[in-house]
RNA sequence: GUGGAUGUAGCUCAGUUGGUUAGAGCACUAGAUUGUGGAUCUAGGGGUCGGGGGUUCGAGUCCCCUCAUCCACCCCA
């Protein structure tokens, strides 16, 4: 009986192990370079957590399993709730503003595709109870930073910004009702997606009136926020949301990242609760999965029951980012930092096998990395065992440890090799 | 849930109009070489040809079913 992985799982030998470890370290950095600090969760929560903020339907998308209580659990899909969930609790006692990263592995019950597993990894940062746009530029800014340390440059990635405040603020000064709006956005979110007139249709299903259509889709074509008051005169809110969109563009001027942002009305997010600032990294070809998405939700805390707290952040995966590493080059499996060994012990001689092993025992309380072979075989061989595990060094114990206690240590990088006491290792 | 493609060794693949005991390269193990690593050469281990059924004297090859994987759709927190 073979039993295979599960459907959408990897298994990470060690090669992939050390390309995750890439993956995950550089996140880690950005999101300390950047100010963040690490929180963890559970795998599980209560199933109930992830119907609050995506309804009944999610259910069928979640692993979910009763414990042996009867209490309905579900390994976890995402983080966000569990964020909400944690600050809820210490809201009083947490300092503020609240910058938190976290790497969690996560599950969801989908069809696997390209850069879609059933088990990911995925980087969140969230940057809660700071009402000025300046925490959503952040949220961009880190996950630019953390691109860009990669190497990648704004001929490869682009950040497209925009504003669901704005978004629901036009569409109501035209005429949609603001309980249609929720039907609305997951349309709006597919229009970069698929064929113009396949747009409009989806449109025209929704809304009966063909000059709000046209109005819709001339909105969802504009190129710069500058463009808008020529479509619609704006009133006190667009007004305010347009501001608010102008600065978060102002402050990526002042870091710096001006060059990887754009406007771009299309990025909506199919989900409801946005309420500023969103954005999506796309690979500048546009043929790939958003490496990341997110945005504001002043929503989300009280949502959990806690009180009315603002925050925004961004979540992204570890499959799309390596499929784009990796086309642009800059992921291969020999670039990726590999484990190294600093001593390997090498014994000539089984009479000698118990000085090696005192040898490589006193090495590793010393701190060193060490290790030896289990059979004393060919020196050739235990050389080439050297080789396969990055020793740095190799001590070799043979008739000088007899003669004179001494034991030759050889550089595996020069080649050189000098003659040292044994002391020197076992003190 | 829908559609398409693909399943032969750990990996990448060959395998003729159906014909005897299923092959190669890489990887692995050992030896050449009992005190010196990445190379070379030699040998070895490893396969119920995804699984089941059918056609046939005979199936890796043809037919049916099934399972799995990948790709696209749906969805995408």
């Amino acid at each position: 009986m073979k039993i295979q992985a599960v459907k959408g799982t990897r298994d990470f030998y060690p090669p992939q192990m050390a390309v995750r470890n890439f993956i995950v370290d550089g996140w880690k950095t950005a999101s300390i370079r950047n100010g963040f600090v690490e929180y963890d969760g559970p795998i599980f929560e209560h199933l109930q957590m992830y119907q609050i903020k995506s309804g009944e339907e999610i259910v069928e998308q979640l692993f979910n399993f009763e414990d042996r209580g009867g209490r309905h659990l579900a390994i976890r899909p995402e983080i966000t709730p569990t964020l909400a969930r944690m600050v809820n609790q210490q809201i009083n006692a947490l300092p503020r503003p609240i910058k938190w990263f976290s790497v969690p592995r996560l599950c969801r019950a989908e069809r696997p595709q390209k850069g879609r597993l059933r088990e990911f990894f995925q980087w969140n940062i969230d940057i809660i109870d700071v009402e000025d746009v300046l925490a959503d530029a952040e949220v961009v800014y880190c996950s630019l930073d953390y691109l860009r340390s990669l190497g990648l440059t704004r001929n490869d990635v682009v950040a497209k910004i925009s504003s669901r405040r704005l978004l629901a603020a036009v569409l109501k000064n035209i005429g949609i009702p603001e309980a249609r709006l929720d039907t609305l956005y997951p349309i709006l979110d597919k229009k970069p997606k698929i064929p113009a007139e396949a747009f409009v249709e989806m449109l025209e299903k929704e809304i009966d009136d063909s000059d709000t259509v046209g109005m819709i889709v001339k909105l969802m074509d504009v190129q710069s926020v500058d463009d808008i008051p020529d479509l619609v005169e704006l009133n006190d809110e667009e007004q305010a949301a347009l501001d608010e969109l102008a600065q978060v563009f102002a402050y990526l001027k002042q870091m710096g990242v001006e060059e990887y942002c754009r406007f771009d009305m299309g990025i909506v997010r199919g989900l409801a609760y946005y309420t500023g600032m969103v954005f999506e990294i796309h690979d500048a070809a546009g043929e790939l999965r958003a490496i990341c998405g997110g945005g504001r939700y002043d929503n989300l805390l009280s949502d959990f029951g806690g009180p009315k707290v603002t925050a925004t952040g961004m979540g992204m995966g570890d499959a799309v980012l390596e499929i784009l590493l990796r086309e642009k080059g800059l992921l291969t499996d020999e670039s990726v930092p590999v484990q190294t060994l600093d001593y390997f012990v090498a014994c000539l001689d089984a009479d000698l096998f118990g000085k090696a092993l005192k040898v490589t025992a006193a090495l590793r309380q010393q701190g060193h990395s060490a290790n030896l072979n289990y059979k004393t075989n060919a020196l050739k061989k235990q050389m080439k065992a050297a080789d396969a595990m990055n020793a740095a060094k190799c001590i070799i114990i043979g008739g000088e440890l007899k003669e004179s206690n001494q034991l030759v240590v050889k550089d595996m990088k020069t080649g050189e090799q000098e003659l040292i006491d044994a002391m020197t290792f076992l003190k």
